[in-house]
DNA sequence: TTGTAGGCGTTATCAG
DNA sequence: CTGATAACGCCTACAA
């Protein structure tokens, strides 16, 4: 019985019009005569017709309302992070009223060969990459080569390609400026991914760090305290900041008396691994975090942080796709962070 | 320059093919001897033809290979839940062998009226309903008059429409019994969502608890203590999880022994508020969590709670999509939890 | 193994 | 305000 869906020439065959004047009344496009109107909306209902098949009304526009996030890592990994989740909120207000929805790729590391590559037979009309690096390389190449607008959240895909930034280094050298001015002097440095693989442990002081993010921020606590010890996690999450924590404190001589988390998610653990230690905060040892995001779980502290607008840049993905689908000229933006004290971090010696 | 991307007409032509021919070479689907084939290529390399468009394929084969996964709420809200994170991986791992993509809906509350509709407009060959609810009782009506296939994951959409679900009840009643045989009689339960506004606070002993989870998984424990005060709280969140704490565990006369919580994450808060109050745990207060998965920043604790396979549902619900556009009848899953004993209940009167 | 023809369901254009 | 026409780019019988 369910033969075949309704089309609009259904339709306008018994609404008794055309099939043109059956599709203005549903596009709007065009003004239509009430009596007319109500004729093939009735049909329509009659019909079970439910709107043009969006299949062929992409074919016949040229857009299908679906914007690519690809993203390198596992939904369950990404998502972790409360800045992705920001992000991807933002995004997706930005996209809401072009009619679009977010079509997520995962970049899967261990793609079958038989596997239809979702990225080269999707209907896309725009792309988003969050976190670039050397694992979104192909994904990149491949969206480009189907001269598909794309974007780039965190992270330098090279010229022409329009990219929503941070002022990692800036802010990052303020929080370490911060604690400079409350007498710090013995400082270790938690850091995020070092490299795609993930390594973990302390960094070699001339150690090349691939990933822009971290390599910035790092970058910006040395320019305060260059000779400072680094420990690479091998993403953002408590339990990684824990287990850096734990590093770090191990040796009561070496301790420092401050810590830089290169995030909030950091720096809660690293806080867990102070208390652990006996250690208190922020009498014994400050800690400040990167994001200014909530984190879950930290109820009794609030983190000396830089606050960065992550819906916000999601926001801006979403407007430069809006310009590029637009024909006009995307904006790459750089956002601003913004210091924010709180109750982890005290004057060197307090305790 | 850029005047019209080239179709596989050009390429034909170019090659001094037909277009059928040269369809073949992209498809595979028919054999073509090696010379025409690189005739082809060759053809579409100097064209910068990258392959089918894949709007006009999806017209064309009538699918287009994305499927929806329609959420209620905001994504950051969505994702902070392991369980859902899990479960997208899942889905996203069982729908990469069609050759599709997860397509982010999210069902705006505040809709604006000039904003095109996504659901009705995208192209998407099945949806996934997540949590379902009062609140996706409209997206599950589009989605169906469209015809296109769904399936539900947690909660009952009604006859014909398959679901993902899971031994809440049983699975709850029995961590219940467990707290039981180790001699607890003072139990609170702590529980999410009551229902789709998220009311928080103490709820009424007869109160109807509409969400479907939250409502086994009480059910579950009141089979075994069944007058036992539940508090509603309005997330699944270590937040939402210590306040529901702070609460039960605010007047020392009535303090329960055991605290049931509905998620591992609320469970988490509610330790956290344990702690607060100068309780130990297990030794004065034994809590229950419910969902197994790693929640970050637990790190010395480890729950005892009920496992549920998470990743294992997602897959079934690509599953149970893959089989209805095949044709095949999808089958509904009942999943099982597995009891899980950590360090977080001790026999009562311990402490 | 290759080519021909027709249609997938819409919608923009332009003439009435 | 309405209707005829012509793509949009591809795929698949079927015929050669």
């Amino acid at each position: 019985m369910t033969n075949r869906r309704a089309t609009i020439a259904d339709v306008a065959r018994v609404a008794g019009v055309s099939p043109s004047t059956a599709s203005v009344v549903f596009s709007g496009k065009t003004p239509v005569s009430d009596t007319t109107r109500i004729r093939v909306i009735d049909a329509a209902e009659s019909l079970g017709y439910t709107g043009p098949d969006p299949r062929a009304a992409s074919l016949r526009l040229g857009r299908s309302g679906i914007v690519a996030v690809v993203v390198s890592s596992s939904l369950n990994f990404m998502f972790v992070d409360p800045v992705q989740r920001l992000l991807m909120d933002g995004l997706a207000d930005a996209v809401a009223p072009l009619g679009a929805g977010l079509l997520l790729l995962r970049r899967d590391a261990e793609l079958d060969i038989e596997n239809a590559p979702t990225l080269t037979t999707a209907s896309i009309d725009a792309a988003v990459l969050i976190g670039y690096d050397a694992l979104l390389l192909e994904p990149l190449q491949i969206i480009r080569a189907r001269g598909i607008p794309v974007v780039v959240v965190e992270g330098d895909a090279g010229e022409g390609i329009p990219r929503i930034a941070l002022d990692n280094r800036v802010a990052q050298r303020r929080a370490a400026e911060h604690l400079r001015d409350l007498g710090h002097t013995r400082v270790a440095i938690v850091t995020l991914w070092q490299d795609a693989a993930g390594t973990v442990g302390w960094l070699a002081p001339d150690a090349a760090v691939s990933l822009d993010v971290t390599r910035e921020r790092l970058l910006g606590a040395r320019d305060v305290f260059p000779d400072a010890p680094a420990f690479a996690t091998g993403g953002s999450s408590i339990d990684d900041g824990f287990a850096a924590g734990r590093a770090i404190f191990a040796d009561p001589l070496t301790r420092p008396t401050a810590v830089i988390a290169q995030s909030d998610l950091l720096a809660a653990g690293v806080i867990r691994a102070a208390e652990e230690a006996g250690l208190r905060v922020p009498a014994d040892v400050s800690v400040t975090g990167f994001d200014g995001v909530p984190v879950d779980g930290l109820a009794p502290y609030e983190l000396t942080t830089l606050v960065q607008p992550a819906t916000e840049k999601g926001r801006a993905a979403g407007a430069a796709i809006a310009a590029m689908l637009d024909g006009r000229e995307p904006a790459s933006v750089d956002f601003t962070s913004t210091f924010r004290r709180g109750n982890t971090t005290a004057r060197a010696g307090d305790g």
